[in-house]
Formats: structure tokens, C-alpha cells, sequence
DNA sequence: TTTGTTACCGAACATCTTGTTCTGTATCTA
DNA sequence: TAGATACAGAACAAGATGTTCGGTAACAAA
């Protein structure tokens, strides 16, 4: 990729993230980004289609590093084999925390609601593994239940109770789910 | 309230939820429900200032009908007295599905977003009085989780899986859920 | 039935946002 | 050094927004 593109993506998303702090998403336009970030229009548009495809590739870029050892150690069974589920979701907990430093306006308002739509995609393969069947509950249902009460569990911590550890928010959300 | 005035704001409604059936909401414009409706854009400003005031109206008035009957049983005192928490939740199952027949659009897509979080609303006043403190996990974060499962329920189950009655949907609900 | 009020129509309007296209310039890579 | 390409900057059409106005029809109260 060129030194350019990359320069130019990089302005784009810290302009993006630094007026999430100032405005609601829906109210940003992209004339406001062009101005925070100082380029000209064209060049936007030739780095992301819409607004909300500057959105989705944000996300895409966070995930990919928060989920990234998840991934890893997928491959080389050595973190899944020696760890259990719950230490898997802390681990998780902890990425997305250090990730908050640096892109907070993410995480609230409308905006936030977006990122938790993306967050469950790949918490839905990070659970699937893990619920198990049940006879009585149907699969897909409980798959839903815990990918959710996980995302509620991220988006009240790092809403202002940023103070307790993953270690016990994890413990409140096993304190709240059967299933897990 | 004027005749004329209900007339129009009913045939917004009509327009509107006849509209996201075919359409999103965020590609839905202000013009597409004029022509839908056939009424003039003086009048639709007349009733609503944004298009997001609108679909909040529609959500209020559908939900004044679902809880109605959960106020008013707390009014007089003979419906929460004879029956369980769980028989409530059953209960406003009932009228959601009930209401699901005429406005089906409303409730999925980026639009069954913010139904739900409207929706949230009026569950957080039902969920306060039931859910029981609890040393160890903060009661807030509880009360967050509860809404969150049960508002997840209500997007599974008419969403494709509407051939469970809404007394199997809370024995699922409560299978999951160790708090409720 | 009459009278005053009010909701609606419809047309026009300025304003803003969007997404595209163009030319010239600067920067990268080979 | 030479060719490719990313960017700047300006201009553009198309469409959506929200407001304003005068005329018409429907309402409610006398």
C-alpha cells in the first residue's frame, strides 16, 4: 500500500474519531470530516464509498486486532487448550478496553450501537463453539441470548463503570447468564 | 383532536409503515412518504418535524397499547396481585405479536433497532420493581442485562420464529436468564 | 345556518449534502 | 530518470430538507 493512501486513511480516521467526540454520527457530514481532516473531497471518495463504509472499516481494522490472537491461538491450539471460555471472554474484554483509549466517541451514542451490530458477528463465532445443545432451548436462540447479554455487558462497562476489571465484569455476566 | 388532523396523521402512519416494507428507513426520504401518503410536505412538517419524530410517535402509540393494560392492572391492583412476573412478560409477549400483524416492517431492519430501543424504555420500568438486589452483581448491570435478554427474545421470535407461543418464548427467556 | 377558526393544498424557494468529473501538481516506485 | 498514481481544488448536477405563502375546504361553536 502507498505511503500515501495509508497518510490519507490514517487523517481520515482520526479525523473521524475526533469529531465522534463532538458530534452525533448521524449529524456528521462528509464536508465535516473533509474539513477536520483537511483533504480534499475527491480524495475521500476515492478511500470509502459512503460515510458508513468509513464506519465499517473502522471497525473492521479494531476487530481484526482484538480478535487477532483470538484467532491465532485458534490456529495453534495452544491458548484455547490450556484456557478456559470465560478466560477467553476476560481476554477479549481486556483488548477492547485498550482499544477505548484511543477511540472513545466510538463507543457511545448511535454510533455505538453500529459498532455493537459488527462487535456480534464475530462474537457469534468466538460462542458458537462454546453453547452448547440443549433440547428444552433452541440453539440459534441461546447463540443469540449470550452474544447480546455480552454486548450489553461491553457497552455498561465501558459506559462509565470502566473502574471494574474484566475479570469481574466477566464474573457478573456468568453471575446473570445460565448458559455460559 | 380535529377529524382532519386524525385523518392525516393516519394516513402518514399507513404511508410509513407501508413504505418500510418495501424500503429502509435511512434510504425512506421525507418525500417518499409524502407521495406514498399523497398528502402535501406543508402538511407532513405540520405533524412531525423529522422523519425520526415520526417513527418515535408510531412507537409511543403502539406501545401505550401494549402497556396499557400492565398501568393500568398496576392502577388498580388486580392483575399484579394474582399473577407471577413471568405471567407479565407472557403477557406483553401477547400484545407485541398481536401488534406484529400490522405493522411488520416496523419491526425488523435497522428500524427494528430503534423499536427496540424504544421499547427498552417501558421495560426498564417493568424489570425495576422485580429485579432483586444482589450483593454481588450491581443492580443497574442487572437490570441492563434483563432488558437486553428480553428485548433480543422479542427480535428472535418475530423474526422468523414467530410459530412459538409467547408462553414457550418465556420458559426459553427464563432458561437463559438466572435473574429474572 | 352563519361565522370565525384551522387544517390542508401546492407551489415556490433558498440551502445543504451528496457523489462525480476534471485538470494540474506532487509524490511514489521501478 | 521516467512513468504511474494519489492528491488538491474547483466546479457541477441531482436530490433532500425545511420554510413560506395565499387560496380552498372542512370543522366547531354560535
Amino acid at each position: 500500500m502507498d505511503r500515501r493512501q495509508r497518510r490519507t486513511r490514517s487523517l481520515i480516521f482520526k479525523a473521524f474519531t475526533a469529531l465522534l467526540e463532538r458530534k452525533s454520527y448521524t449529524a456528521m457530514t462528509v464536508q465535516d470530516i473533509l474539513d477536520e481532516a483537511d483533504i480534499g473531497r475527491s480524495t475521500f471518495y476515492a478511500h470509502f464509498e459512503t460515510k458508513d463504509e468509513l464506519l465499517k472499516a473502522l471497525c473492521t481494522d479494531i476487530f481484526e486486532h482484538v480478535f487477532s490472537e483470538e484467532i491465532m491461538s485458534e490456529e495453534h491450539h495452544d491458548f484455547s487448550a490450556h484456557s478456559t471460555f470465560k478466560d477467553r471472554i476476560t481476554h477479549i474484554l481486556y483488548h477492547l478496553q485498550e482499544k477505548q483509549q484511543s477511540v472513545k466517541g466510538l463507543f457511545s451514542g448511535e454510533c455505538g450501537e453500529i459498532f455493537l451490530r459488527y462487535l456480534k458477528e464475530y462474537l457469534y463465532r468466538v460462542f458458537d463453539e462454546h453453547i452448547a445443545e440443549n433440547g428444552a432451548i433452541p440453539h440459534d436462540y441461546a447463540m443469540d441470548i449470550a452474544v447480546a447479554a455480552f454486548a450489553e455487558t461491553v457497552r455498561w462497562w465501558l459506559k462509565g463503570h470502566s473502574d471494574y476489571t474484566p475479570e469481574q465484569m466477566t464474573d457478573h455476566l456468568y453471575g446473570c447468564i445460565s448458559i455460559l
